[in-house]
DNA sequence: TCGCTCTTCGCAATCGATTTCAAAACAGCA
DNA sequence: TGCTGTTTTGAAATCGATTGCGAAGAGCGA
């Protein structure tokens, strides 16, 4: 008796049938008789017999599994785009293979790497920070390798990308504290390798034009490491030394915001009264602050049920690449909150 | 020319060798030429050949791949968690398919299955709170499958399990409130289905008799969904139908905490002067509060990268879990802040 | 009893890589 | 030239499941 799982040769050995016989019985394949199919179910069963989905994937050429590659698991953002991910994924009959590139380049071309070997149908990329070559994607999409790019879209063409509004959810956000008010308003703005760095940028760049104020590039100030401390220190620098001083903060991201609050606090500030603020990305904690924190909500969760189900109907041939539209974009909502409400 | 990769047969036909001597000329195996060696490796290399895992894992029983089955990513505890294992995992060689339960025993069910189906290697797993059977468990147990759990240990004797002291951690912050001048302490406890809040309960009530206090049952509530307004409405009326109000607030998790601030903060108390409140996971947004949480902090990252260690060791046979420890049990840490500081 | 048809099942190849066993090829030496 | 020994390579089986094709057996009419 082996250690491992019951194989169809088991059953056939126990049945003196042959192999063959034993896939069809078990599939219900016409060309068995009713009484062979109903032993071979009831030892199958009596085995505990469990198709073995490695032998499977080795003659179809297809592993029913997809590769997800993140920057960072712990981001409650990627965490909702998992969730996501895993739900649509699981319910079309498909694995999830997870790695974390840390935003490390190196990380992210070996994972590739290994799911590619493990024959993945396809792959699910969030790239990092550090990634500003893109010759590992672009050679597998040449090869017609299914890739849907989710948050973070490459500078390639023909790719595929799921993202939300990063523009419209800035324009909207810094629309709304004009609304309330405020006049000089700072941007914390992200690693400029990024394109939602980017387009958050220009959402704000554009809300205060179309608003008659005049972008001050001093009230621009870029934040690399995306830590707290970093935002506060630089929020409390900018309190300090920028000449005309601000009256609002609207950060690229929550961390930031949260940087920001400390920093109006400690420098004697009331908020919203004398300054308001507005992050990115309504992470969970937002709405446990004191004051709750206005911010950009983004459909994490949907975003990566939506690039799923796109990667999946490119796996199935359902939809071509080619031919289909390449930037999918999620719209944002604006929480309003105590943290930038006036009135 | 076929579509997907090149395989060591095209190496073959390429150079008019056999397959063997591919394979071994790849593997650089003795009783080959170096010509050939060379020759080979260069077409290899040319040809973008990378060797198919799934035919290895075939052909080994070994897919060099472990399930981490999880209630959900969400919960930034668990995406810590994750994160230790995926470290860990991808760099002793293995990959890490995720499933999550949303807390549904058909789910986690099914789950194993499609996994097992998948021939893993092993298995790590946080069971649901719907889990009171523990079959589908023992059932692999027996075969000799390997499995480690991790922060919620099943009632199965021979298990491992890998978890934080929840007793002690329990025990300490309320021995901090304690200590803090606060008396009348209630607990907001998690579903008794969960054995670490059997444990965080244990440790609130020992704490307590070891003080000489008196352990009051009508303090002790139950907030089986573990919601945050089911929270600010326990605590609500706590605060308002319990003959003795109570001083202090220990959850036996952070959300629970946040809503007993704001029930607090909404019956005009005064945290840390008139309420006490410490929470339990110290979650990110724990240092972000107004006023900051006090926390008992888990260690998620290091106990996702002990139970992969352990894991991968099972399976490695490095370690027989016969004669091993069955529960490593990881140290918490009181994170003490302005919620329950009052000196 | 011989055909023929239809039902029911087995053989063998396939997927990609590894490995055992054995066979070539070649060198050295008498 | 013939024999032994060494070096280098191949054929075939294996892992588990599927499937086209062929074959055996039953049943039936002539």
């Amino acid at each position: 008796m082996k250690l491992g799982q019951a194989t169809i040769k088991d059953i056939a050995r126990e049945l003196n049938l042959s192999a063959s016989t034993i896939s069809r019985a078990l599939k219900d394949y016409p060309g068995i008789s009713d009484e062979t199919k109903r032993k071979v179910k009831e030892v199958a069963e009596k085995m505990n017999y469990r198709p073995n989905a490695i032998a499977l994937s080795l003659r179809q050429s297809r592993s029913f599994t997809i590769g997800v590659i993140i920057p960072e698991v712990i981001h409650f953002f990627f965490s909702t785009v998992i969730s996501g991910i895993e739900e649509v994924a699981n319910s079309r009959g498909y694995n999830v293979i997870l790695s974390q590139s840390n935003e490390k380049l190196a990380r992210e071309i070996s994972s590739i790497e290994t799911m590619l070997s493990n024959q993945i149908d396809g792959v699910l990329v969030s790239y990092s920070k550090e990634t500003k070559n893109f010759d590992h994607f672009t050679k597998l999409l040449d090869q017609g390798f299914p890739i849907v790019f989710f948050d973070r879209a490459p500078a390639i063409p023909g790719a595929i990308n799921v993202m939300v509004d990063d523009y419209q959810g800035s324009f909207d956000a810094t629309a709304h504290l004009i609304s309330q008010g405020y006049k000089k308003i700072v941007h914390l703005a992200g690693p400029q390798t990024l394109k939602i760095s980017i387009d958050r940028e220009k959402g704000y760049r554009e809300a205060l034009e179309k608003n008659g104020i005049r972008v001050n590039p001093a009230y621009i100030i870029t934040c690399p490491l995306g830590t707290l401390e970093e935002s506060k220190e630089l929020v409390t620098e900018a309190l300090n030394t920028l000449p005309d001083r601000p009256d609002a903060f609207f950060s690229c991201n929550d961390i930031g915001a949260v940087g920001a609050i400390m920093a109006c606090r400690d420098a004697g500030l009331k908020i919203p009264l004398e300054v308001g603020i507005v992050g990115f990305s309504d992470w969970q904690f937002c709405s446990m602050l004191d004051p709750q924190l206005s911010s950009v909500a983004q459909p994490g969760s949907l975003m990566g049920a939506r690039a799923t189900e796109i990667l999946l109907d490119i796996i199935e041939k359902k939809l071509d690449p080619k031919t289909m539209e390449q930037t999918l974009i999620l719209e944002t909502k604006l929480m309003e909150r105590d943290s930038s409400k006036r009135f």
